[in-house]
DNA sequence: ACGAATATACGACTATTTTCGTAAGTTGAG
DNA sequence: CTCAACTTACGAAAATAGTCGTATATTCGT
């Protein structure tokens, strides 16, 4: 049992997160700089919430070296899907194609040519039912 | 100027909001009543939320009798939208297509024929551009 | 070898959110 | 009228989240 039951970060440390499922790996100086870039934070800020993180199981560390590595120890989708669910539950009265309607609406301009593929195939599946 | 510039309600103000936005109007008996059904919490909790939050402007009130009805300052999908866009952001990388995908894959089973056809019909907008 | 730069650990302070006890006024049944 | 039930107001404790200063250790350039 490595992975905590109920995934349940906090905004600061969805950030983290999300940087590192991007990275793969990262020290907290990396994570740190590419948290900088869009908020005004302390470096041992980042670092004691990666430490957190760490007690509560959201990220696995190699620390056999001075600069520990940091990575993810949730999976991202399973992340995104629970809180989806929860969003889907808490505000849209638990309909998720309320959610989606609301978020295709919201889907302006940047919407790829294979996003609309994708999208079609899974609406397609689910006319078939 | 009565709302709010940002709307950023806590999750049990959320669940508030949810209520009033269902009825429409209600007393505090009536909401901390619905509250009560899925969470343990006393009565006094959900008044003191609902002063805050009519501090905040998230819910106007009628003060003119004893007992003040409530009823919702914030428009349900302003909220929805603002809260689906911080998702998208912190959670999909700014790709609401992404999370479409997800939160399609989600809908298990209850997808109405009429759901459907509305996603379709956004869907249809968007592959004309 | 020495000092600047950089790393982690850790405690503590601040802020925010959630919780509820208690006081005091109002209402209504009998 | 009187008391029990109910109401709002208010303060403050408890829980959670975010912040950073400081101590100490390690590394590296010169």
């Amino acid at each position: 049992m490595t992975a905590p039951k109920l995934i349940k970060p906090t905004e600061s440390e969805l950030a983290i997160l999300q940087i590192l499922w991007e990275k793969g790996m990262a020290t907290v100086r990396e994570v740190h700089e590419s948290l900088a870039k869009t908020k005004d934070v302390g470096y041992t800020t980042t670092l004691k919430l990666m430490q957190i993180m760490h007690e509560k199981q959201l990220v696995k560390r190699d620390d056999s070296m001075r600069t520990h590595i940091y990575k993810a120890a949730v999976n991202k989708e399973k992340t995104q899907k629970h809180l989806l669910n929860k969003m889907i539950n808490g505000l849209f009265g638990g309909s998720s194609t309320q959610l989606v309607i609301q978020a295709l609406g919201e889907s302006r301009n940047k919407t790829s040519e294979e996003d609309i593929k994708a999208i079609q195939a899974l609406l397609d599946n689910l006319k078939k039912q």
